[in-house]
DNA sequence: TGTCGCCTCCCCCATTTGGGGGATTCGTTC
DNA sequence: GAACGAATCCCCCAAATGGGGGAGGCGACA
């Protein structure tokens, strides 16, 4: 069975340049175009292609936004590859959380824009090398913590930041007492050095605190089922 | 400047026929092989390859291992790219925390191999389509949240979240009921309503469950800094 | 029309918290 | 050995918190 393949692009030069270019292809049958997100919605829900080359900068409605609304409406498995001209730098982000399959520049080789489209209607997905680099290195590395917060926590002695794990968990100062084997003034005493050295005044924000500076991440506590 | 490569599996005849491969390209040159991870440290060191293709599964050090190693204590631009049988799982994440440039599958063609090593030398990056759909839903879907956590999230009414993220934010009952318009005696009454919902017995447990609910994201907040 | 949930507020009271003073012991550093 | 930070405790006390009641208004829904 062929690919069913849709083409979004607000020029019909660019859009019909690459379904010919498809079209060439035995396992693969342009079956629609459209100049405009609204447009490509309309012949979405028509023609349910498999895959669906989709520009990002158009009129109406952009490239990002058709493909959400795409995805999100959609009973079949549909996959959208979007095109971009350049280098896109926030527009990435967006689109895979919009749903996209694929991200590729519009310089990409025929053989290679023949290739993505099989890779995405064979369930893989395919983005341009720059696009892949950014999302790896986003992936590897920890989410960037704000710099003075992290020197506040250094601020912190061993026991304190201990001590601070456990205020972040919702224990009470008797409760952080029995389990540290000390007693319910030190832990007194260490919360309010905790307060003072961070410049918060409750412990709240303490446990705020632990979790915006990452000392503490969401999944690392549990709440009791 | 041709592409310097290494070459890294403990399989010699892959090796080899990897390194002719890639031989054959004008553009590149194979300048090193090895056959495990402690050897591949060796020649990376000795002879500064551009771009490294490791193989994870080897004897003495495996490749992730080895990729770490390299990457972080190397002062030149390395690229590695990590070669594997089959579709890995947990190895994937592994693998780009520990720096490398690219995943692709042994099965791949000559072509893209070679298409590969270039991409990765010009400061891109390259994975196998099932890899890259992956880190995409990875990338895409938000945290998978407790389910049993969300259905208690669910039971608070609208002014009772509101609340709950005023809480979290390490606000008095008193600073709550100021933003919020209301009496302080209101406040506390539906702090009170949200710890019995959750099932909670201080506010600082609240602010924990907003985070871990993921009601709040790490971000969100600004800590006044 | 009646009931129910939600939001609003009230009182009372035990407990916890946070801030202000300390003190002591134990290392390390100078 | 003096000086220092860290960790351990103590006192007092004002403020905030949490739990137990309850009450009135209001909109939705049967």
């Amino acid at each position: 069975m062929s690919i069913k393949v849709a083409v979004v692009d607000d020029q019909a030069l660019v859009r019909g340049g690459f379904a010919a270019m498809l079209g060439l292809q035995d396992d693969i049958d342009v079956v629609a175009e459209a100049g405009d997100g609204a447009a490509a919605i309309e012949i979405a829900r028509i023609h349910r292609p498999d895959v669906i080359l989709m520009d990002i900068r158009m009129p109406q409605m952009d490239g990002l936004a058709a493909t959400k609304a795409i995805v999100d409406s959609a009973d079949w498995p549909v996959k959208v590859v979007i095109l971009t001209t350049f280098d896109p730098d926030e527009y990435v982000y967006e689109a895979l959380r919009a749903g996209a399959s694929g991200f590729v520049l519009k310089d990409i080789s025929p053989e290679d824009l023949v290739a993505a489209v099989r890779t995405v209607a064979d369930g893989g997905a395919l983005l341009a090398p720059s696009v892949t680099r950014r999302l790896i290195s986003r992936f590897a590395t920890p989410p960037t913590l704000d710099a003075s917060v992290v020197a506040r926590l250094d601020r912190l002695t061993e026991r304190e930041s201990e001590v601070l794990v456990a205020v972040a968990a919702g224990s009470s100062n008797l409760e952080i007492a029995e389990a540290l084997f000390v007693g319910a003034a030190t832990v007194k005493s260490h919360v309010s050095s905790i307060l003072t050295k961070l410049g918060l005044t409750n412990r709240a924000q303490a446990v705020a605190f632990a979790y915006e500076s990452g000392l503490i991440t969401p999944g690392d506590a549990d709440l009791g089922h």
